[in-house]
DNA sequence: TAAGCGTGGCT
DNA sequence: TAGCCAAGCTT
């Protein structure tokens, strides 16, 4: 067996030690977000969870409010084409998350009811969610026992068990074992518990300048015992994204999102100069289905229906 | 498994 | 200033 970056550090604490101070401090400390409301519902964490993909608190807020407002259930937002969910989402970013809601929407209308499913397998099997989303509704909405491991987690966890600074590039069995062994016997405990890590990642145990005075378990962290080693192994990925082609389809997305009419080509060809780069871009996002091609060399957002 | 996929605020 | 970073998913 190679070494694993999970394993716990000799001075790991127990879970136990951990369970009872993350959640006290999440009990004083926790921000009153909408969708942690009660009357937010599945359907309300559920939507929450796609626009918190990869985008912060902050921006999210006002989106989910219009969001939630115009389309109370899943049903409302089926009913619409799905461009309407693209337009809606505005400048979020990584609009397939628009799409693929839309589409779990569809499909929760059309294969259960109209309810949210509360089953871990039937979450994951809808479009757009995968293994930490799954979980999350499952633990949030549904007071379910379940290992939620996001990027805040996966932090947590490195440093106060294992005792590094930063988790691996991709998630590991090695963190999947750990984060399983860490979670409560109790249900009720188990979903608080996965809020309250994940909070904890947030708003304290942060990616740059941590603030371990404010940390509930910075007595018994690991990477805090060890004296706060730098990040060894390789460079964590980077971003690019000037001159990309993801720039570009930005820039398309944005003029026919604004569109009231369809647009012509020209009026997409000014967002950007080089020609070869601007056709892949907008290829790319027919390809996707964000954008609808129609007759005549005009464009929209897509009026298809899901099948 | 690693690359592709938006956007804007912060340091 | 120019990266760095923010509750991932899909292929």
């Amino acid at each position: 067996m190679t070494a694993t970056t999970a394993s716990a550090s000799p001075t790991a604490p127990s879970p136990a030690a951990l369970h009872d101070p993350v959640i006290g401090w999440f009990g004083e400390h926790a921000r009153d977000l909408p969708w942690r409301r009660p009357e937010a519902g599945a359907w309300g964490v559920m939507v929450s969870e796609f626009m918190l993909q990869q985008t912060p608190v902050s921006r999210v807020l006002p989106v989910y409010e219009h969001w939630l407002a115009r389309w109370p259930r899943p049903a409302d937002l089926a009913a619409e084409p799905s461009g309407e969910a693209v337009r809606a989402w505005g400048r979020l970013g990584y609009p397939r998350r628009a799409l693929r809601l839309h589409g779990a929407a569809v499909a929760i209308t059309e294969r259960h009811g109209g309810d949210v499913p509360a089953d871990h397998a039937h979450l994951l099997a809808l479009p757009g969610i995968g293994e930490y989303t799954a979980a999350a509704v499952a633990s949030f909405a549904y007071g379910q026992r379940h290992a939620v491991l996001d990027t805040n987690v996966r932090r947590v966890f490195a440093r106060a068990v294992t005792g590094v600074q930063y988790p691996p590039n991709a998630t590991t069995a090695a963190e999947r074992k750990l984060a399983r062994s860490l979670l409560p016997e109790d249900e009720q405990t188990a979903a608080r518990w996965a809020a309250a890590s994940m909070e904890l990642g947030a708003l304290v145990c942060t990616a740059k300048n941590e603030d371990c005075s404010r940390c509930p378990i910075s007595a018994q962290c690991a990477w805090r015992l060890a004296g706060k080693p730098a990040h060894e192994g390789p460079p964590r990925r980077g971003q690019t994204y000037a001159g990309t082609d993801r720039q570009v389809r930005g820039k398309l997305l944005a003029v026919l999102r604004e569109a009231v009419e369809p647009v012509p080509q020209a009026v997409l060809d000014a967002v950007w100069d080089e020609p070869v780069q601007r056709a892949r871009a907008l290829d790319g996002l027919v390809a996707d289905g964000l954008v609808e091609p129609l007759a005549n060399g005009v464009y929209r957002l897509p009026h298809t229906s899901v099948t």
